[in-house]
DNA sequence: AAAGCCGATTGACCCAGATCAAATTTGACG
DNA sequence: CGTCAAATTTGATCTGGGTCAATCGGCTTT
């Protein structure tokens, strides 16, 4: 959206030491593939609000998230939306079959990602079916949180579905931070409202609610669970 | 549902001569291949309404859906149901990160399935990464295709739903049998009603209303597009 | 061919969540 | 700080689709 700065580190990182090196796909790969992987990809930065890429355009990359928020998201032709998934640091975009993307991604606050050139990735997977085998576990485990997405879009309310979505959501970053109450939300209401299928004055009225019952509070910039034992329960129903 | 007899044909089949041949899995397997792949499946035969697997169930078998249509779906503690998908001939059905189905499968009318057990079929995988990509690739189709009904789920309108869907459904009929503004429904109007994310009375609403404007014509077992530029504007809009 | 059943259709009414319209809060910037 | 602009919250009202309740076929059974 903003127009900001893209940067592109020049320098060479090592995906040694790389944040998500144990959790993205590279995890599947020993340390002397590790270094040959390193020169296919290379470190890119986003502003607020950037796009990475677009929902139709024709894929020249694949992204490997390594720091930040991204939401990816579809576009009805009159402007509806529906946000698909938010990606977090581990998490890798742009595989599709028709050679093309199915979905936009932006950045939510700033972000940097491991971009690898389609081709050269190709090349390097084909000989390497252990990689192979990570990307597909991750779609699979994907296509599982998809399918758990279309029962909350088409079968549970707008209070079960924004429960459902804190829960879920502190679950995601627990695997990453650790467990904590406090669970930040980098996206706006906007963004929750265009992943929940609700609009943004139903999921702020359903946040007062929830702080007014007691359950949550609502903090700068993310929510504190209260009483997570209620939130459960609301989500389960 | 109903108790119907599940058969097993005892008899080996050729996957050479089987009708899913070219789209399914096994279309990544060369002759030689396919003669020992042969021997790791066996044709299983379901009745209407019967139950393939169910979610939760730990995962013994894969299924490659030869014949029929089956419904994928989901169940809320409270019995709502979310269906996630039809699953049409040529279908890999059972994958998953989990050791657990994540959703439950059942026959709509008669189905034929190829069944493979879990472990021999991950030997056979492990030393082809041919079919390990197929594999892929069909994971990945899927995951679009998830994508697609998250936009319907969440940010379409009743008459929005029922024209997306009796397109698209066409248009995967039309994969496997070629082109008709004749579209089979072989599911019944409570399954259409829970893929869609509506209650039935909205479906047969919305059929009666659109035949009423003369788009479409209600016909035994299916309906027959009278007017499909009529249902695209509606499903574009 | 009458009875029974089950899926589908139709009608009347209702309500969760959308829409429209202000406030109010927050954040960025001079 | 003070000033906008944007994001969020809150309130009033409306409506698409849900709920409840009859029918209405089309099969099967006898």
């Amino acid at each position: 959206m903003k127009a900001s700065v893209t940067m592109i580190e020049p320098n060479g990182h090592l995906c040694s030491d790389c944040a998500v090196r144990g959790i993205a796909v590279c995890a599947s790969l020993d340390p002397s593939e590790l270094r040959e992987f390193e020169h296919l990809g290379r470190r890119v930065h986003f502003g607020a609000g950037e796009t990475v890429f677009s929902e139709e355009d024709i894929t020249t990359s694949f992204y490997n998230l390594l720091e930040g928020v991204m939401r990816l998201y579809k576009l009805l032709p009159d402007g509806r939306r529906q946000i698909v998934g938010f990606a977090l640091p581990g998490d890798f975009l742009g595989m599709n079959t028709s050679g093309r993307h199915n979905f936009s991604a932006d950045a939510i606050g700033a972000v940097t990602v491991c971009q690898f050139a389609k081709a050269p990735f190709g090349r390097f997977m084909e000989d390497r079916p252990h990689l192979l085998k990570r990307i597909n576990e991750l779609a699979i485990r994907e296509l599982s949180q998809a399918r758990d997405h279309m029962v909350l879009l088409g079968r549970r309310s707008a209070d079960e579905k924004v429960a459902t979505f804190l829960l879920a959501w502190r679950e995601r970053l627990f695997a990453l931070k650790g467990s904590s109450n406090t669970v930040p939300l980098p996206m706006s209401r906007q963004d929750i409202a265009d992943y929940l299928g609700l609009t943004i004055e139903t999921v702020s009225r359903t946040f007062t609610k929830l702080e007014r019952h007691g359950a949550i509070e609502i903090i700068h910039g993310g929510i504190s669970l209260r009483d997570p034992a209620r939130v459960e329960a609301l989500a389960a129903a």
